[in-house]
RNA sequence: GGAGGGAUGGCAGAGUGGACGAUUGCGGCGGUCUUGAAAACCGCUGAGGCCGCAAGGUCUCCGGGGGUUCGAAUCCCUCUCCCUCCGCCA
């Protein structure tokens, strides 16, 4: 969420925004029920500041033995009572409809953020590593997955419909053994904490993450209980410190959990179909930040890194792509994203997004700090990356480590976490 | 699922219609004393909105929402959460 005083001030930049961003917001009518909101809140503040200084007065009458005089005065106060009620309800219309809209605005992109209207405008900020040259042709992973007998589609679509699957033998253990080194390095040579949250949140956890009520077409929720389906850690993540406040030695904070995640996906219908990529339910391991305003950028740079890291140490090859405008998002103000390379599906694969959410989330979560032990209050800022969702490595390791007789070598830093297996060879 | 009891500031815990944004204690911050520290003593110590260049003024908030009243932490309704006991259960 904006600013409210923000917006009111600089209607312009917020406008010029949303064109860079692609994007929609009704800031005008916004404006509008500002101006309303603070006209009636002035107007019913000083009826209510007479009327405290009236009832007041009445009392000492009482106290005087003066009922008449105090009569008098009640029945005055009482017309006032009615008049403010008046303006509450005009306020209860005004103060509800104002924070929805606020709630569709999307965060104002960083000045450093390329512009451009959609993902061909991206910029590829750095590569690591050669794409391995084959003396043979490389299978995607879904052929792979299906020869090894390590992943069963149809095992899956017949339990759970389309874009399900089932993981068996070496695949669940790859799968494992991703997830527990994920972890394991990002807490020991990271910097993180492990975090196990709930899955399933509350309505207004999802409003202070920013994924409702944005997102809401993409996210699964049981109507009888108020619980909604995570699509991503980062949502019990924000709310860990929800209506908070923090030390300012305490920042940065830095939170990692291992989750599922559950998507509709519903916007990317006939968008890849075909193997584990794109599912309903995968897991992820996330890092979350909370820092100060000052070092969220700088520690933006060291949350690409992180995850960087991981896959450089797989020896997968990567690059780092920031997003344009039109390609940001609705929370993030900065953005990159890491793309591992998968020969088989012959694409670079987003393994990972890191983003610089600023003061965004902690603003709809209320999640503040303080710089010293008497200052004011300052919403802190937040940012989130993967790192990374062993769904998505799979692909990678499965088609980069594929052998011509169609087996997969164990990567080396994950040999330890499959009891010492060197390759996937079906059996 | 059933019965009962609760929710007040960073924490503990008073307050049952007007002088209460709230007694007090602890904690925290500042000071006196001290070579320094402790102890003792003194003072300060919640958040947010609106108006204002500012100084300042004003309003709201005692779990959430609604109501009664000139006036609500206090009375009524409702929801949520917590605790105790019983039942059920991986």
């Amino acid at each position: 969420m904006l600013d409210m005083a923000f917006i009111r001030e600089n209607p312009d930049l917020v406008k010029e925004a949303l064109i860079k961003l692609n994007a929609d917001a009704p800031v005008d009518e916004i404006l509008e029920l500002d101006r309303k909101r603070r006209a009636l809140l002035r107007e019913t503040e000083e009826l209510r500041a007479e009327r405290n200084a009236g009832s007041k007065q009445i009392g000492n009458l009482m106290r005087e033995g003066q009922p008449d005089e105090a009569e008098a005065l009640k029945q005055r106060m009482s017309e006032i009572g009615d008049r403010i009620g008046e303006l509450d309800e005009a306020l209860r219309q005004v103060e509800p409809e104002l924070r929805e809209k606020l709630l569709w605005v999307p965060n104002m992109p960083h000045p450093s953020v390329p512009v451009g209207p959609d993902e061909s405008h991206n910029v590829v900020v750095r590569q690591w590593g050669e794409p391995r040259q084959f003396d043979f042709e490389p299978l995607p992973h879904w052929d792979l997955g299906e020869t090894l007998g390590i992943i069963d589609f149809e095992r899956g679509v017949k339990m759970s419909g389309t874009r399900f699957y089932v993981l068996k033998g070496a695949g669940a253990t790859l799968h494992r053994a991703l997830t527990n080194w994920f972890i394991d390095v990002g807490t020991r040579d990271h910097g993180y904490t492990e975090i196990y949250p709930p899955f399933m949140v509350h309505a207004e956890a999802m409003v202070g993450a920013a994924h409702l009520p944005k997102f809401r077409d993409n996210m699964y929720y049981d109507a009888e209980e108020d619980f909604w389906f995570i699509g991503t850690a980062e949502v019990p993540l924000t709310n860990f410190h929800r209506d908070e406040i923090l030390g300012g030695d305490q920042l940065p904070i830095k939170l990692l959990a291992h989750t599922p995640c559950f998507r509709r996906e519903k916007m990317s219908a006939g968008r890849d179909v075909r193997g584990i990529k794109r599912v309903h339910q995968f897991e992820k391991v996330e890092m979350y930040l909370f820092t100060t305003p000052d070092t969220g950028y700088d520690e933006l740079e060291t949350l690409v890194s992180d995850a960087e890291d991981l896959v450089r140490r797989l020896d997968i090859p990567c690059r780092v792509v920031e997003m344009c405008t039109g390609d940001l998002g609705f929370a993030a103000a900065k953005k990159y994203d890491i793309e591992a390379w998968c020969p088989g599906s012959n694409e670079w694969t987003e393994v990972s997004s890191c983003s610089n959410v600023t003061d965004f989330q902690a603003r709809r979560a209320n999640i503040r700090f303080r710089r010293q032990s008497k200052a004011r209050p300052e919403f802190v800022h937040t940012l989130n990356g993967s790192a990374l969702p062993p769904g998505r490595m799979m692909i990678a390791v499965m088609e980069k480590y594929q052998q011509e007789d169609g087996t997969i070598t164990v990567p080396e830093v994950l040999r330890p976490y499959m009891g010492g297996l060197e390759a996937i060879d079906g059996r």
